[in-house]
DNA sequence: CAGGATCCCGACCGATACTG
DNA sequence: CAGTATCGGTCGGGATCCTG
């Protein structure tokens, strides 16, 4: 009964990560959570974000289907995004993130302050 | 009614991410899942992880809480990592994206694919 | 308005060598 | 065994300029 080995390959829990574990990812699923969104706004919406961050993102997220794409021929042009069903059905998963942030984050950020001032000290100083 | 700015700082969503989506950091947390396990057994069980992102990583989950360490005096030496209780209360949320890659991963990887093979046409091709 | 193309810096991360 | 320290390559990602 050894308990087997973990690898970024056999473990899909990874890949989901690996859609969702980055700076941008999850606000740009984030902001189309109520429906359709036009890139403008998304930029907008999403402070700090970059145009190129949000095209990359957004690329990447098409590609994985779970956001649609939906071009406007006009001028000037319009084009909207949203969520597919695969990218709702993530939905859940990451309100349930988002609910233990808000209920635990508090206690993140305490710990790492404790872990921060014991760091200080060098030895013995600190009077 | 305005649809309010989505910001990094504003938004707590974002900073679990910032806790979990690495590489590693949610393969840490996996592999101590089941309790306390040694420093070399992780390596071991993490295929891929270098001794520097193995205690990278779990300096990171210490000094945010989520990780306990505990270190025998003895020789050679012995550290123990166990997840703390505010480490296991993520474990649920951390279960639940891996539900959703085991059901949905399958039709992500179709996706790419179909985005991909779409992307080779120079132009015209494809009737 | 919705991007594409470039430049560039810093962070991530692997490899290697050394230590208590 | 369980790390620390350092070098160096890769790449994420911001800033800026350009286009249909």
């Amino acid at each position: 009964m050894r308990k087997p080995v973990i690898s970024v390959a056999a473990c899909s829990y990874s890949h989901v990560l690996e859609i969702v574990a980055n700076k941008w990812t999850s606000l740009v699923i984030y902001a189309m959570e109520d429906g359709t969104i036009r890139y403008g706004e998304m930029m907008r919406r999403i402070e700090g974000i970059s145009q190129k961050m949000l095209t990359q993102t957004l690329k990447k997220l098409e590609r994985d289907g779970l956001v649609h794409r939906n071009v406007i021929p006009a001028v000037p042009p319009i084009v909207e995004y949203s969520l597919t069903p695969l990218g709702e059905s993530l939905l859940p998963s990451m309100r349930m993130l988002k609910e233990w942030a808000k209920n635990h984050y508090a206690e993140v950020e305490e710990s790492r302050e404790a872990y921060d001032s014991r760091e200080q000290l060098p030895a013995s100083v600190e009077g």
